[in-house]
RNA sequence: GCCUCAGUAGCUCAGUUGGUUAGAGCGGCGGACUGUUAAUCCGUAGGUCAAAGGUUCGAGCCCUUUCUGAGGCGCCA
C-alpha cells in the first residue's frame, strides 16, 4: 500500500520536525541540490533539498522537470527565502523518468495553442492546473446550490429523438451502414431500420425534458453534457459543452431572474472562497499578460476584483425595448460606429450587448422582453402581442452566459406559436400534454458551464477550461 | 460560413530593396557547481523556411492554390 500526504494539507498547517512522505512531478531542478515538487493538490510547490552524498548518481540524474518521484524526509523550516518549510529528502523514489531530450513541455511561459496540441500533459502547467481545479469547484458548487435548495438533479437524455427542438444544428447518431444505409420507396434512407427505429440526435438541450420533472418533483435542474453541430469558430463555442438547466415550477420571469442571478453570484463567491490561491495565481497571470498591452486593451480591474465586484453589485435588468433606447442614444450610435444597425425586431450583436455590459452598466446585465419572433417557441408571450418573457444574462468579455424563460403553459397559444413557427406538433405530444394535464406557470434557464468557468479564471479561449475541447476540426485526446 | 493576420530549429521569435554556407533566446545533449528561487557558467548538436506550383540568373522574402493556426464576426450557452 502506497501511503503520502499532500502538499497542499501539508502546508495548511506545516508539521515541521516531523517525517513526511510526498509524491508528485518535478517542477524544477536547481543547483543539482533543490527539487521543486507539486502533486496537484494545490497549485502550492514543497522544495526538497537533495545532498547528493546520500544518494546514488542514478537517482541524481534521474531527477528532472517532471519527472514523477517520491520522497520521504523531515520536514524542515528553510534556509531559503523563497520558502517558509522544505523538505530534506532521506529516501527518494524515481516513479517515472521524463525523457528530456523527447519530452515536450519547457519550464517557461509556453502558448495556449501549443498546450492545447499537447492536452496530454497541459495539466501539469500551473495555469491549466489552476483552470481544472476552479472547474471542479464551479461543478460542485452547481450540485450543492441546488442541493441545499431542494432542487433535485434530473439526468436528460443524451441520445434524443426530437427533431424538432429548432436549437441548430445536431449530430447524428445512427449505426447504419453511412456507405450503404437502407433506402425507402422514395429514396430517402430509411431511419426506421436504424437502431432506436428513427432518427435519432446528440441533445442541444435538456430543457423540454426538465419540464416533465418540474411539472412533478417541483424544481429540477440538469447538468450535462450537450452538442451543437454548428459551424462556430469562436474563442466563445464548443461542439461539446456542459449545460445547467434549472426548471422550477410556480415560477415566473421575475423568479427565473432572481433564481439566475443568485446562481451565478454564488458559482463565484464559491471559488473565491475555495480557490483562493488557484484565482490569485490565475490574476497574476493575467496582469502579466496585459503588460504590454495598450491602456485602453487591458481589463478595467483584475481577476479577482471583477469577480467581487460582479458578486456585490446587483445586475442591471431592463427589457429589450429599454435596451434599443439607450444604445439609439448612444454616442456609439450617434456616430455611426456600430456595424449593424439597431431596430425594433432584430437581434442584438455582440458589439451591442458588449456597449451595455462594459460601457453603459459597467456590470452584468439582464435584457428581457425579446421581440418574440427572435427567440423560441415555448417562451411565454406577453400581453403586448410583440414580446415573449425571454432573458439573457450578459456578461463583460464572455457575452452571454444564461438564455432562460418563462414557458408557455397556455396550451392553444403554445400550439399556436408552433403552427407559426413550423414545429411539428406531433413529435412533441407529450411536451403538449404538460400543458392539457396538470400544467402550470413556470420557467427555467440555461447556464453555459464552460462559459461561467471562462469569466471565473478569465481564460481567454473557452478551448482552454475543458480538459478535451470539441470543436469544428478539433477531436483530438 | 465570412473577414483579417500568421506559419522559419523541440518552444518563442528575428531574418534588410530578392543575392554566398539561415540567426537568437529558451529547451536538449556533454561538463562544472552543497543554499538555489525562470539558478548560474563553459561547450555542443539541431532547419524539406507548412505543402504544391509559378516568376526570376537567383526565392525564407514576390505571385497562385491548398492545408493549418490565431483573432474578430455570424449562429448560441
Amino acid at each position: 500500500m502506497i501511503e503520502r500526504q499532500e502538499i497542499k494539507t501539508l502546508l495548511q498547517d506545516p508539521p515541521v520536525n516531523t517525517r513526511v512522505t510526498i509524491m508528485g512531478w518535478v517542477r524544477a531542478w536547481r543547483g543539482n541540490r533543490f527539487m521543486v515538487i507539486n502533486d496537484g493538490s494545490g497549485p502550492e510547490t514543497l522544495q526538497v533539498v537533495v545532498d547528493g552524498e546520500r544518494f546514488d548518481e542514478e537517482t541524481i540524474r534521474a531527477i528532472g522537470f517532471h519527472a514523477c518521484v517520491g520522497v520521504t524526509g523531515t520536514l524542515a523550516e528553510s534556509q531559503g527565502a523563497g520558502q517558509a518549510v522544505e523538505v530534506i529528502a532521506e529516501e527518494i523514489t524515481i516513479f517515472g523518468e521524463n525523457d528530456l531530450s523527447r519530452y515536450p513541455l519547457q519550464p517557461k511561459k509556453q502558448s495556449m495553442e501549443f498546450l492545447r496540441d499537447n492536452a496530454q500533459f497541459r495539466m501539469r502547467t500551473n495555469t491549466f492546473s489552476s483552470v481544472f481545479r476552479v472547474r471542479h469547484g464551479v461543478a460542485y458548487a452547481v450540485n450543492k446550490y441546488f442541493h441545499d435548495r431542494g432542487y433535485y438533479y434530473l439526468h436528460t437524455p443524451i441520445i434524443t429523438g426530437n427533431d424538432a427542438e429548432g436549437a441548430g444544428e445536431m449530430f447524428r447518431v445512427s449505426v447504419l451502414d453511412p456507405t450503404n444505409p437502407p433506402r425507402t420507396a422514395d429514396g430517402k434512407i430509411d431511419y426506421n431500420q436504424d437502431f432506436f427505429g428513427k432518427a435519432t440526435n446528440l441533445t442541444v438541450s435538456g430543457q423540454l425534458q426538465a419540464e416533465i420533472g418540474a411539472m412533478a418533483l417541483g424544481k429540477v435542474y440538469t447538468f450535462g453534457p450537450t452538442f451543437r453541430a454548428e459551424n462556430s469558430n469562436t474563442s466563445r463555442h464548443l461542439a461539446e459543452f456542459w449545460m445547467i438547466e434549472p426548471e422550477i415550477a410556480f415560477a415566473d420571469i421575475e423568479n427565473d431572474m432572481d433564481l439566475a442571478e443568485d446562481f451565478v453570484k454564488y458559482l463565484i463567491n464559491y471559488c473565491l472562497e475555495h480557490y483562493a490561491a488557484d484565482l490569485q495565481f490565475l490574476d497574476e497571470r493575467i496582469q502579466e499578460l496585459e503588460k504590454n498591452m495598450k491602456a485602453t486593451d487591458r481589463r478595467p480591474m483584475g481577476l479577482i476584483d471583477t469577480l467581487r465586484f460582479v458578486v456585490e453589485n446587483d445586475f442591471a435588468r431592463i427589457t429589450y425595448t429599454e435596451a434599443l433606447d439607450i444604445l439609439l442614444q448612444s454616442k456609439t450610435y450617434k456616430k455611426g460606429k456600430f456595424e449593424f444597425d439597431l431596430s425594433w425586431g432584430t437581434d442584438l450583436q455582440a458589439e451591442h450587448e458588449r456597449y451595455l455590459v462594459e460601457k453603459h452598466f459597467q456590470r452584468p446585465v439582464i435584457v428581457r422582453d425579446y421581440p418574440k419572433d427572435i427567440k423560441a417557441f415555448y417562451m411565454r408571450q406577453n400581453d403586448d402581442g410583440k414580446t415573449v418573457a425571454a432573458m439573457d444574462v450578459l456578461f463583460p468579455y464572455i457575452g452571454e452566459v444564461i438564455g432562460g424563460s418563462q414557458r408557455e403553459e397556455r396550451e392553444d397559444r403554445l400550439r399556436q406559436r408552433m403552427a407559426e413557427m413550423n414545429v411539428h406538433a406531433d413529435e412533441l405530444e407529450w411536451y403538449l400534454q404538460l400543458r392539457t394535464f396538470g400544467g402550470c406557470p413556470h420557467a427555467g434557464f440555461g447556464l453555459g458551464f464552460e462559459r461561467i468557468v471562462q469569466f471565473i479564471t478569465g481564460m481567454g479561449n473557452i478551448r482552454d477550461v475543458i480538459p478535451f475541447p470539441r470543436a469544428p476540426r478539433l477531436a483530438q485526446f
